[in-house]
DNA sequence: CCCTACATGATACTGAGTCTCGTGAATACG
DNA sequence: CGTATTCACGAGACTCAGTATCATGTAGGG
């Protein structure tokens, strides 16, 4: 795999301490941050890095296609390292629980609305309300 | 079709004149606009309506059932007026223009998701994003 | 018609993200 | 290497969508 200076290089980016700490970071969190939570946990390991930079630096890391930004409820954007999944949705009206559903059963609705309408997807989000397998079990007997 | 009245009063919300000119202005744009974008619209005829009158509206419309809130670029929510039975829809990022989709592209991938998952589903929101067919023809050539 | 709870409008506040600017470091070039 | 140039950095001010507060207005039940 391409590492973070050369994918930097490639996109004309400047390779500073700043971003390969960033980056390093955002890999380490294995999960989407926001930049805000992911500059505030930096701060604990490099007291002296700015806000703005991190901020900054991860605009620079998406343009590299080392990290990639999404769309998080509360106008957030949530990073990510490398290529992240698209979140859909299973929502329990129940129990409150939330499971992911993967990207595997959306891919084939959009296809198919791309050709029927002509439209260019580029992002798609699905959320599902009902009741969980547990809850429907329970609520069968105890409603 | 019921009417705005009828489906803020059915989801407890109460029904006020400046509800009213809400609606009625997301509904004559056609198109998904920002609460800020609706606000200056609307003092034009209305200069006595309130900015977060307008922001606060557009959250009971959701609530009720009668607009329909949409993730844009930019850490904005777009609102779009919507039919109780439409849930799915067709976003443009580039002109802003909201297509709906038909409850038949979803109910394979319900039916899927529920015999996978054990999930009982009562209801589904799918919202794509991208390009309609008129954005993506104009921007093959200029872009 | 009156009462009460909720909506409204004005405005202050919040917080994510951006911009500015002086300083410092990374790359280009000799 | 050494120097020049260009861009990133850090600090903090700024922007602006969205939210909270509070006094006043009004919808809707009695």
């Amino acid at each position: 795999m391409e590492s973070t200076t050369d994918r930097l290089r490639d996109a004309g980016e400047r390779v500073t301490r700043q971003r390969l700490i960033v980056s390093d970071a955002l890999t380490a969190m294995g999960r989407q941050v926001t930049a805000q939570e992911l500059y505030e946990r930096l701060r604990r390991s490099e007291p002296r890095i700015g806000r703005a930079t991190v901020f900054r630096t991860l605009e620079a890391l998406v343009t590299a296609g080392v990290a990639r930004r999404l769309e998080q409820d509360g106008h957030v954007y949530g990073y990510v390292a490398c290529r992240p999944e698209h979140h859909h949705h299973l929502a329990c009206d129940r129990c409150g629980r939330v499971e992911e559903i993967g990207e595997s059963y959306i891919r084939p609705v959009a296809e198919r609305v791309a050709s029927d309408l002509g439209f260019t997807i580029d992002d798609a989000r699905l959320d599902f309300y009902g009741r969980c397998a547990r809850c429907t079990a329970e609520s069968a007997s105890a409603d």
